[in-house]
DNA sequence: CGACATTCAATTGCGAACAATTAAATGTGA
DNA sequence: TCACATTTAATTGTTCGCAATTGAATGTCG
């Protein structure tokens, strides 16, 4: 039997969720950077442990699963594949050997030349101004802490 | 040799990324519905199928796949997931036989009952007045279609 | 010092996500 | 009607993402 649409079922519609939103926003941008990072031979997240390693060389694998929110059963075999791709290179810490430190080579320095066109691409498909994007970054954020915050209970 | 932090160096940089805000939002999201969804059996891209057929049964696989954005390649082996947890059925269309309908069992019509709370337990997480939230949702709905603006060129 | 807990990376298994290909059904035009 | 293109799902292979477990190194407390 046919039911009539009623208040109490907007929360359940999907297009009143912001967690679709997001998440479909999330795809929509893999799918603009993928020709891109194509052409530096990288995928999304591989792009974002390099943004990492880019500000700051020589990190432990738990300091980059800090920063983009990533355990070691995804880092793991990512690092080896751009280890593999001659990348980056892991090492045991000597100081603490449970410890594997993960460091750019040459060539991983070399590709931040080629990289640095990329976010300029990204703007232009936004098709958005620079202070919009600031501020809708800075409320996603604000919102994913808040998320990340309950996770923690 | 070190370098100085220069205003070049700005658009590289993780925390000026909105796709990264974006990205790990996303996942945020995700690790916040895992264990309301846990009760349901359901994981989250799962949910959204549920969010669709509740709205509309009797869907062919191309029609999920335009509102979710995702393709038969993901959709096929999650609809098959759902069809071994009794949720729903997938028959071939009598009209157009290369159509696979997916239609909600009884099980399926009935999860929605159990699903009604999980809006509000996100709602309370995101800790955001609902007039913020939809503000925002609009904002990133609007973000993603111009992304997909641009995908197909 | 020595039992114990903690930390860290690696591993395993499952479920997305997507590109590329395949195969069947349908539509179209000569 | 028949060749051909288009549409639709399914399939295959690669890469994430995460829960749960393992094993080695380190830290802590009696």
């Amino acid at each position: 039997m046919a039911r009539k649409p009623s208040a109490a079922d907007a929360p359940l519609r999907l297009d009143n969720q912001i967690c679709f939103a997001v998440y479909s926003a999330a795809h929509a941008f893999n799918r603009v950077y993928k020709p891109l990072l194509d052409r530096l031979g990288l995928t999304y997240p591989q792009y974002l442990v390099m943004l990492v390693l880019w500000e700051r060389d020589d990190v432990p694998v738990k300091e980059i699963g800090e920063k983009l929110f990533l355990d070691s059963g995804t880092l793991t075999p990512l690092l080896k594949r751009l280890e593999a791709a001659h990348l980056v290179k892991r090492t045991r810490s000597s100081e603490d050997e449970r410890q594997v430190l993960i460091a750019l080579t040459p060539q991983g320095h070399a590709l931040r030349e080629k990289a640095r066109s990329v976010p300029q691409s990204i703007l232009a498909a936004t098709d958005c101004s620079v202070p919009e994007l600031v501020a809708m970054k800075d409320e996603i954020v604000a919102l994913r802490d808040r998320l990340n915050a309950v996770i923690g209970d």
